[in-house]
DNA sequence: CTAATGGGCAAGTAATTACTTGCATGTCAA
DNA sequence: TTGACATGCAAGTAATTACTTGCCCATTAG
């Protein structure tokens, strides 16, 4: 989880899960193109995406595809983001109830 | 955002907003207590929490209360994290959830 | 008043991070 | 086979991070 929240944490890598949102499918290569920064570099910061499996990849001959994994992303908003919400799900839910004269939920 | 997303990739600092969504209103005192850290680290991870907004504090007199602002991680979700999810990965990171327990920290 | 309490500021350190350069390896095409 | 291409590996560096120690200021209790 630590992982997960740390590959997030960067901006770069947030841009490259942006950019393979746009197109799965991208190699190293097509990812580190126009990026101010080197392909090693790239590399790297997709490793760690890979390691907070964040990204899953294929190698195809000598290129290497990447993919987007949503599970962990969802699993931290799931376990961990989701509980700083309740409070202000409870006020939405206590106005409802007042606007609807409910009584159970 | 980028704030945000750094300050919750600390695992001493989700520690911290757990134990203010535990009792909200804490002092800096009441916050360390307990913990394997000096008082002062605490408050630089709180001013952290307080830069990305994350965190609120009023002054009482001489101490410090700390207060949960969610709307941050909230905006965080929605305008960022929610468009990885996929509708039935709903279930699937509930199930895995269930199957591995949970070990965040 | 004085002393204890709650907190802030600043400098220093060790570890980590982001990034670079240089070279090696595997693959494909001619 | 030769050479170009896609990527990997390793070492080095500069910046950042997490944490500490030491001292200072303000508030409150005795």
């Amino acid at each position: 989880m630590d992982k997960v929240f740390k590959a997030l944490a960067d901006p770069s890598r947030r841009q490259l899960l942006d950019r393979l949102f746009a197109e799965q499918g991208q190699t190293l290569g097509a990812l580190a193109d126009g990026l101010a920064m080197t392909r090693q570099a790239v590399s790297q910061h997709l490793a760690l995406l890979e390691a907070a499996n964040l990204v899953a990849t294929v190698k195809r001959g000598r290129e290497k595809l990447h993919y987007l994994n949503p599970v962990p992303i969802h699993e931290a908003h799931a376990r961990w983001i989701a509980k700083f919400e309740r409070p202000r799900l409870d006020a939405l839910a206590a106005l409802k109830q007042r606007l609807e004269g409910e009584d159970d939920g």
